[in-house]
DNA sequence: CTTGACCATGACGTTGACGTCAACGTTTAC
DNA sequence: GTAAACGTTGACGTCAACGTCATGGTCAAG
């Protein structure tokens, strides 16, 4: 198929796609013409990285994907380089959490100074 | 006092000084030769934008803050405006909080089933 | 007089994942 | 044959808060 379709049956943009073969993740195969052709098993490459992207992802996180589905394995998941990523992603979101929790603290208590009562809802974070 | 001066007492470089006068945050008066010439009252003003910006506001964010200390009053929390900005902080930061919730129970379930055993670690983020 | 420290404005670079033209070739449908 | 719909490669714009030159004026010390 074309950049065209895979585009719609993917749900991303044509623009999206070049920008990951610009950033090495999906390089499609030529026809005659200079249209790229793509196969079945980019589609599923092109999810994966959708999946990924919106957990918080970046595309550099999610080249061990790729490259574990393009090795063959049935999920991007399936290789030591992707579980590396997710162990690292892992922490990184609980850093960014821990972080947030401090902030959100900062901010109360100065809210809290500021105009007592505006923070007393007992509607804490879960 | 002049640019470099505020910039070391305050923390700051004298970039970020010309930056936030370019915003309309603190626009400083000029002596005879085109220098800034800033007050005490200024220092002030940098450190609580600064203070707000280490706490995850914007510089659009600390404007009312400014503007509060500016009228007068003691506290850059005085006003309203400034009331009102902490508050849509405070639930942006929940907010956050709250996605980042998510995405870490999704990264973990993916890790989980990729790795069974690799985030069994009882440690919850606190 | 000149070096060096300070100041000025202006403008491009940074980061990520694209959006949005521009200018042009290809294919398809009628 | 021609217009619509598709494809191609650039290349600039986006968002925030500055960093980093480039170029040049100002001022005090030696």
């Amino acid at each position: 198929m074309r950049i065209g379709e895979l585009a719609r049956r993917a749900g991303v943009s044509t623009r999206a796609l070049r920008y990951y073969e610009q950033q090495g993740l999906i390089v499609a195969r030529r026809s005659a013409n200079g249209y790229r052709e793509y196969s079945e098993a980019d589609l599923r490459l092109v999810t994966e990285i959708r999946s990924l992207l919106t957990v918080g992802f970046t595309l550099e996180d999610a080249k061990p994907f790729v490259a574990c589905l393009q090795a063959g394995h049935e999920s991007g998941a399936s290789c030591p380089e992707s579980v590396a990523v997710y162990r690292r992603k892992l922490a990184e979101i609980d850093d960014e959490i821990r972080a947030l929790l401090v902030r959100r603290a900062e901010v109360a208590g100065q809210l809290t100074a500021a105009c007592p009562g505006c923070v007393l809802r007992k509607q804490e974070v879960s």
